[in-house]
DNA sequence: TCTGGGGTCCTTCCACCC
DNA sequence: TCTGGGGTGGAAGGACCC
């Protein structure tokens, strides 16, 4: 493990609410929860205003409500929360070729690598100067962690939480980690958490006292192995830039449990087609192809089937997601369902043989000119992307950002009974008024969002910064 | 008002091959 | 010929993470 503490672990701080914050003057200092807003959705991100009131994140919606009935209530703006995320990213590519982001709002970086520290002092000057810049071109806030590994960076990230910077000191290591309670290591969720605690097992320092056979009796080889190693603060892990997709799935929980066979067969066919259109953007294929079912009872089966060779034919994902629903029960409803594919390839190989197969059923069917279910269901779902005509209401998504022709941009804060509700301001404007409008006009349309900071104001004090600063490359 | 969506990794069981 | 062990790949489930 190296000596000096120069893995940073950058985490933005309550990063989908503080963006729909900065993109709506009016919801700044509020409390915001951005989540599913249907009746099954929940929590993605509460703001530290929301969390005053308990709300968290994972929670289920209708209990952020009753905590905190006046909070705003958005739904996630993904194309937004990338944008931003893909400034930050890049603000850490800056500092190191060795970036690792977990996610929209999270990432490692090593700053060795990028020579951009060495020890403690260069590292937290990096860190420091990271959070200033990533104030300035985003106008969000993000916290900092630094230490000699990636799970002590993490945690020190969690300490510094919110707007702040930790550095952790090699060689205080394990006195900081002992007391903290197990949940606090990587890979110890509820179920292991429980499993510790049954054991007498409570606090990190506990994990080191019990002994590397104890956790492996308890855990398992691997996983005990590694908690171990964790709880002595051992943790070699690199910092791992490029990471290869290994899956690609879509899956839509229902309002209502789906009871009908025919529906789910309807269902299933319309994921397994959106499935293949996220695996062809990413220009890949895949060889197995894994159903997910969840019953009414909260109950979840996959079932898979491994084809003969890569695909990424629609059709060939759709007739193995088929044939894999026929060996599922879901009499008694189902809640979820879900197609993915896994065994990816960058090269896509025709499946000839399903081809044929295909082929052959169709004539079959034109010969005895009979619909049977799947098949059927398919060709049904192709011919109904007709327009559904959507009810004008469903336009008008609370938290999407749009523009009217006499009073500029603005947002919706609710929709129903025929009207809409703006409210019109920016990023960069005062808190704005609210105005209602019918729900069809044509004065009113749908808008993209509007960059958080804008970009002269972003160029101008970015440049500053970096020249005041010094490039670290 | 119970419990999202997109992933990763690990374990266990089984079949199959050597 | 019988049996055992090891390796591998697939299927299913579970835990965990953000």
């Amino acid at each position: 493990m190296r000596t000096a503490p120069t893995i940073l672990h950058l985490d933005m701080d309550a990063f989908f609410a503080s963006a729909e914050q900065a993109a709506k003057p009016s919801l700044r200092g509020k409390a915001v929860v951005v989540g599913g807003l249907g009746p099954r959705g929940v929590v993605a991100t509460a703001s530290y205003e929301a969390r005053v009131f308990g709300v968290h994140s994972a929670m289920p919606m209708g209990q952020a409500r009753r905590l905190a009935p006046n909070a705003a209530y958005l739904v996630p703006r993904f194309q937004l929360y990338r944008e931003v995320s893909e400034q930050v990213m890049g603000l850490l590519r800056g500092l190191s070729p060795l970036v690792e982001p977990l996610s929209l709002d999270e990432a490692f970086v090593d700053l060795e690598a990028g020579d951009v520290a060495w020890d403690a002092a260069s590292a937290r000057l990096a860190g420091e100067r990271l959070r200033a810049e990533i104030r300035v071109v985003t106008g969000l806030t993000g916290s900092v962690g630094l230490a000699a590994s990636k799970m002590l960076a993490k945690i020190a990230s969690e300490e510094a939480k919110p707007d702040g910077l930790r550095l952790i000191e090699p060689g205080t290591e394990r006195a900081l980690l002992g007391p903290m309670p197990v949940r606090t290591l990587p890979g110890v969720g509820p179920a292991t958490g429980d499993h510790l605690r049954r054991a007498g097992i409570t606090t990190v320092e506990e994990i080191a006292e019990a002994g590397e056979d104890e956790l492996v009796r308890l855990l398992g080889k691997s996983h005990g192995a590694s908690l171990y190693a964790m709880a002595l603060a051992h943790d070699d892990r690199p910092v791992v830039a490029e990471r290869d997709t290994k899956s690609v799935s879509v899956e839509d929980t229902y309002d209502v449990d789906i009871h009908d066979r025919v529906r789910v067969r309807l269902e299933v066919q319309r994921l397994a087609e959106r499935c293949v259109q996220r695996l062809k953007g990413a220009e890949r294929s895949g060889r197995t192809v894994v159903l997910k079912v969840r019953r009414y009872d909260f109950s979840t089966l996959t079932r898979s089937e491994t084809l003969r060779g890569p695909t990424d034919d629609p059709a060939v994902v759709s007739e193995a997601a088929a044939r894999l629903l026929e060996s599922v029960d879901t009499t008694g409803g189902v809640r979820l369902l879900g197609v993915g594919v896994t065994g990816l390839a960058d090269y896509t190989q025709e499946d000839l043989f399903a081809q044929a197969r295909a082929q052959a059923e169709a004539d079959a069917h034109a010969a005895e000119g009979e619909a049977d279910g799947a098949g059927g269901a398919v060709e049904q779902g192709e011919a109904a992307a007709e327009e559904v005509v959507e009810p004008a209401d469903r336009r008008w998504v609370a938290g999407h950002d749009v523009r009217h022709e006499e009073f500029g941009h603005g947002w919706v804060q609710g929709s129903g009974l025929g009207r809409v509700t703006v409210r019109f301001e920016t990023p960069y404007s005062e808190p704005g008024r609210v105005r209602t409008f019918r729900t069809d006009d044509p004065a009113l349309v749908p808008a993209e969002p509007l960059p958080l900071v804008a970009e002269g104001d972003a160029g101008r004090a970015g440049v500053s910064e970096a020249s005041g600063g010094g490039s670290g490359r």
